[in-house]
DNA sequence: AATGAATGAGCATTCATTCAT
DNA sequence: TATGAATGAATGCTCATTCAT
């Protein structure tokens, strides 16, 4: 009921926790958040069903925990990657990168954030990592307008396209396709870049049918 | 439990049978699927649990019809506005403003599809559905490649690509941001065409970093 | 959550549900009400958990549920005792010999509502049957004081001494010490109307000590 | 479990049971017995768990301590008072206004007994106490009824009846009305010695009604 | 076709108590 | 003496499904 004191945890206790965490993230993406019970979680690490809640105060607040902590991770991964850019472009090339391998290598957690977004409880907390990265992302995408290597056009929705075509594609050619990361990095990079139609129709747009 | 047959309905059998998957597909969308209990559904209608399982064996049963039911609705709408055109971006074209007008009209229908998406159950069958709009959208971007309309590529990825992009922005500028439908379709078919970078940079791209 | 509508009962909905009241406020009683679990009253009257909430929102409600109806019987037996008599010492009487009667016939109501009283959460709901029971006796009281038969004093203090005598009493001599109720009544009265002092001692009183 | 030898303490320990008594008393009485945890008295002290079991075999042995102890000290408070009175009406007086005023300065203890009365574990404990009131009043009233200053009847109920109001008063009058305990006590007395009907009415007693 | 009633496994959470350090 | 960690039975409550009428 009452916001409880984060506990102070021996390094026994720390190793526990983490256990705890990891081991019901991948519970979580691989079952499903209601489908998921305490009982899996502690009953899955040999444990009673005390110490769950000896380190979290619900199950709620550990999702909450883990997406907190995955979208924290997946920036720093960007922001790791972006560091040394100059050209704006460049630098949203790498941060699509960043992201497909980040993707790749954390698919659990990629599953999860699908998961959250269609809870309710969950989504404000996804939209809000989302929007963290596009806020990142949105000042390249100003930069590469102003010195006219990107379209004029509404930057937001601009670096919402890069970021959902990226996830879209990751899910399919990595996740459901198998194909490695670093390909399916690229062919999304081409897609965003190149556009998808030949530059001789790009410039003949039709009016707007119907 | 014997695979049951399906009933043979009464005019009023079958509107009432129209009722209970309309208000529960709302609800599933509104609560989410295992939030939504068979209670809700039953008193949200006010009749008594015996009628939801004279027309349904199960609740899973229920969310199943309604998913096939929302792709088959989807896809009836793609076909109808690609209809009658010839060329093949704008067969494309009007594929996509349908779709994104389809999704405006049938919010809850778009939620929910999200929802069965994150489901191990039902997770095949939108996945299914999916395949069939890509396979829909498969033939013209095909033909747009052979007449040099759109850049030789994996035509699955292009395919892909526009179907992912759709529904994200049309996520993000219709749900999330209120923008009508066709004006949000504008912005998704310039994305797609024209790509987000301009011309020239487009065709000076650099090798791969990293 | 939400306050559920009242349900319509069959008729043998409403004897289960009897059922369930009378033996919850027998186990509550004998048992305390934390002591008591759901399990215990539903075992005990051999029927699936179920049922229980079916009929009731939760523990607590049920609760409650016992504390207004005994209250309610308990006033309603105090009033048709004291219907007839005009005389306000001899309505105060028949008032205490009803009370007493009633603790005697119900005496697991009123181990409840001692449970009740010790129950921050319960206790506002005792008072303010008890405050109904102390505003019923209050005329009679200012009555008794109008025609000088009652010695003037606040006549809340007076009904609520009343009350508690009656109360603490009807414990001692019937509960506890076995006493048929008629003779306690007799006890009661004549502790209320004489005093324990004779009136050579009570006309002396002295000045308060120390 | 073996029934352990009462741990002998050092100075240090002696004061950390105190506090834990003093705490897990206050705690007990706002909160009540089955509502408050272990936990809670050993978070609200900022000790481990562990201290808890060192100076206490369980929590109701510590309930049970306090309940022993509360007793002792409102019976020493009772006997200071009357210590130097001779009058038995003014010894009964006296032994009122000590109850009173004890009640008044150990509220939480005076709510843990009514909370102690009501659980079948404790309730014997409770009941012991009063009758050790009680029989330290007893002699008093006895002699009272000698000197035909009381009004011979049963002493036991008349010393009975002494306490329930006391403390039904002193529960209305000083907890929940805010009244002084000095300005409580003398309205209890007042309707102890004086009765509540003038004397010509207490003499004239009719026939028992009904 | 429809209703109210019933079932009982399952769930999140609590908590007195014990234990290793 | 004291701590943090662990245990696991018990609790209130939910809900898909079935049944008698």
């Amino acid at each position: 009921m009452v916001a409880r004191v984060p506990r102070r945890l021996t390094r026994r206790g720390q190793r526990r926790r983490e256990e705890l965490v990891d081991f019901a993230a991948r519970t979580f993406a691989s079952k499903g958040y209601d489908a998921t019970s305490i009982a899996d979680i502690v009953e899955g690490l040999g444990v009673g069903k005390g110490v769950f809640y000896w380190y979290f105060e619900s199950k709620e607040e550990l999702f909450r925990q883990i997406l907190v902590d995955a979208h924290r991770d997946l920036r720093r991964a960007q922001r790791f990657a972006t560091g040394e850019e100059i050209d704006p472009i460049r630098r949203i090339e790498v941060g699509i990168r960043a992201s497909v391998r980040w993707l790749d290598e954390n698919r659990h957690l990629f599953a999860l954030l699908e998961i959250a977004r269609t809870k309710e409880r969950f989504a404000p907390l996804v939209r809000e990592g989302e929007e963290r990265s596009v806020a990142d992302a949105l000042p390249h995408v100003i930069a590469g307008m102003e010195v006219e290597m990107i379209r004029r056009a509404d930057p937001l929705v601009v670096a919402h396209a890069i970021l959902g075509l990226t996830d879209h594609m990751a899910r399919f050619l990595v996740l459901e396709g198998g194909k490695p990361a670093e390909e399916a990095a690229d062919d999304i990079v081409s897609l965003c870049f190149e556009g998808i139609v030949t530059p001789a129709t790009a410039s003949r747009r039709l009016p707007r049918p119907r």
